[in-house]
DNA sequence: CCCTGAATGTAGACGCCGACAACAATGATG
DNA sequence: CATCATTGTTGTCGGCGTCTACATTCAGGG
């Protein structure tokens, strides 16, 4: 009762290494990772995932760009499905992006961690920037219809960017308390579209 | 020549420990750090360390606390020599904050890591809120002098710490280019602040 | 169809690590 | 000065990442 014949080749180990060091990050975190243990729960030698990645941190950095792949993807999907309004459109951002957060706390660590192989950092950083480039479309749509200030590019979507993953990051680690997690988040939303609201002329 | 009589006893090695700890971390980050090579740094037999951390992670939850306890002491400290209106109070406690997490941007990920030992958690979390309380005074006080709107507390002071948290981590991640940060930073702040700002009671 | 070389996986070894246990020196307290 | 808790030491264990040498499989050209 052999659960497989067992070839000598695994056939797409690869891959297999990848999804199975990614269940075990969100289920032991990142300390409980283990080259050889991996190899083991695949039915592979322990030096097999060597032929895969050079190093645990090459398997690190890829996880991470895996990750962010899959975030760019989803927040893209939200953007599709989002009415036309700067405030919906955004709101279906932070909300899918903090989703993500907490759906994959120890993987959003790992791509945003300090330390990557320089090499592999490049891809990283490319990776982080197509998000980015996601939030420019967003906001230069908004400037044009008017309901997002104007400026540089830059002025709105740093503080935007930083305000989201800062916020899912304090959601995700233990300093705020969950149950009242989505209604701060709606806060949250509700401050930025203020701080990108153009100079209002003359209210009332 | 021996550069110390070489006592038994150490003295004080648990914060030897914390501050030796503290450095390699900065410099080799945080894959680097063994509890041996600690021991053998400071001439202490490879063992001596669980008498005081049963554990790397407790060692690890001990520097984290004391990062907390440092970085409040130094916030508090940029509130003291800070103007009186909210945008220079504000910019005070931000740029104190951006400046602490690029000189100590390990320490930072570790204050902040997802995974920590449940009992020391209820410390961190209580150290976490305490800076918390340092934000709410910024705020009410602010909400006095009728530069920030009114509302509930958590609704301004969890999108400001958001924001704030989240750039020094894009400013520490690869994410951000160092070119331009201090100019991104302001532009954070700026942002900050207009959300904040009551609705404007008929500008001109 | 086989031969050959490149991919891929295996087996073994090395040094380092964290954790544990048994023991030794020190220092505080009476 | 006797006693006992604190602090440090030595030795050991299994697990880990990495390296090297070797085995199997696969793909492509003669």
């Amino acid at each position: 009762m052999q659960t497989r014949p067992r070839r000598y080749h695994h056939g797409d180990l690869r891959a297999a290494l990848l999804t199975r060091a990614g269940e075990t990050l969100e289920e032991k975190g990142p300390g409980a990772l283990s080259l050889r243990e991996l190899a083991r729960d695949l039915g592979v030698s322990h030096a097999a995932p060597s032929r895969h990645f050079k190093d645990k941190q090459a398997l690190l950095d890829a996880l991470a760009l895996a990750g962010f792949e899959r975030l760019l993807a989803t927040l893209t999907a939200s953007q599709e499905t989002a009415g036309e309004s700067f405030a919906d459109r955004l709101g279906a951002l932070a909300r899918t992006y903090v989703g993500f957060a907490t759906a994959n706390a120890e993987l959003l660590d790992l791509m945003f961690a300090v330390k990557h192989d320089p090499e592999a950092s490049e891809a990283l950083v490319k990776a982080a920037h197509s998000m980015g480039g996601l939030a420019a479309e967003l906001i230069t749509q908004a400037q044009r219809r008017g309901e997002v200030r104007e400026g540089p590019l830059e002025t709105i979507a740093i503080p935007i960017f930083s305000t989201l993953n800062g916020f899912a990051r304090l959601a995700v680690s233990v300093t705020l308390p969950s149950a009242t997690l989505d209604r701060d988040l709606e806060h949250v939303i509700a401050h930025t579209l203020r701080g990108c609201a153009p100079d209002s002329p003359a209210p009332r």
